[in-house]
DNA sequence: CAGTTATAGAACCGATGGGTTATGGATGCC
DNA sequence: GGCATCCATAACCCATCGGTTCTATAACTG
C-alpha cells in the first residue's frame, strides 16, 4: 500500500461522519439521501463525504435509476490494519523497556545531552 | 474509545511524516533532533508533529537533560485496529453479495427508485 | 416533452493544518 | 552567572477541509 493511499484512507477515517457512513453501509448499500438522513447536514455535504470515501477506495458506487447506491469496500481497511499490525508487539510493552534503546553510534557534531542514542535511521523511506 | 480519540488517532496517522516518526520510534526513544533528521523540514515542524502524536496518545515524552525523548505508545493503535476489525467480515465479501441488502421497510414519502432498500438506521449514534 | 426526484458541481466562507522564520525558555557546562 | 544547546511558542502564510447555498445534470413519471 503506497503512502498516499494510506494517507487517503486514514484521513477519510478521521471524520466521524464518514466513519458513521461506513458503519451504516455494513447494513447494506444505500442511497445518498439515506446515508445523509441521520445527520444534520446538507445533501452536498454528504456527497462530498462520499467522494472522499470513494477516492480512498472505501466505497464504490453504482447508478440505479436516479439514485446512486453506495457500497462498502472494506479492502483498504484490511490494508490499513496490516500497516498497524507492525506495532502489535509494542501494544503491551512493559514500561521498563523505556531504556531499551542503546547508543550504537558516535556521530556528527553536537551530540544530544542524553547518551541513550539510537542507530541512525538516515534516509528512512517513509514506510 | 470515544469518537474524538479515534478522530485524533486517525488524523495523526494520515500524515506520512508522522507515520515515519512512529516507525522510527520502534527502534527506540529519540530526541526531536534525531526524529527530524531524515526530513527536509524545520525543527518547529517536527515539534508540531510530535505534539499531534502526543495528543493522539501515540507518543509520550520525558525530559532528559536539555533534550526530550519521545517514546512510542502503541496502545491507541490497538484500539484503532479494534475499530477496524468490525469490518473484517466485509474484507473479502464476494461480489454477488452486492445485492444482499433487502427491502425491509416501506417508509416515508419519496422512495428511491431502486427497490433494494435497507432498514432505516435513523439516529445512528455515530459509532 | 414537461415536470419531479436524486445527486453532483460551483462558488463561497471560516477553521484547521502543515509549513516557515524569529524568538523565548529550560537545562547543562565552564 | 554566562553561554551554548535543545526545544517550544508565536506569528504568519497558503492550501485544504467541512460546511453552506445555488444551480446544473441525469433519469424516471405522467
Amino acid at each position: 500500500m503506497p503512502h498516499d493511499q494510506l494517507d487517503s484512507v486514514f484521513s477519510a477515517l478521521a471524520d466521524p461522519t464518514r466513519r458513521a457512513i461506513l458503519q451504516r453501509l455494513t447494513l447494506g448499500d444505500a442511497t445518498v439521501a439515506q446515508l445523509g438522513e441521520p445527520f444534520a447536514v446538507s445533501q452536498p455535504a454528504i456527497s462530498k463525504h462520499l467522494k472522499v470515501l470513494e477516492q480512498a477506495g472505501l466505497v464504490s458506487r453504482t447508478r440505479v435509476a436516479t439514485s446512486r447506491l453506495s457500497h462498502l469496500e472494506a479492502q483498504p481497511l484490511k490494508e490499513a490494519t496490516a500497516w498497524m499490525q507492525r506495532y502489535k508487539k509494542y501494544w503491551n510493552e512493559s514500561f521498563d523497556k523505556l531504556d531499551s534503546a542503546l547508543a550504537t553510534f558516535q556521530a556528527t557534531s553536537p551530540q544530544p545531552a542524553a547518551d541513550r542514542q539510537n542507530t541512525e535511521p538516515k534516509a528512512a523511506d517513509h514506510e
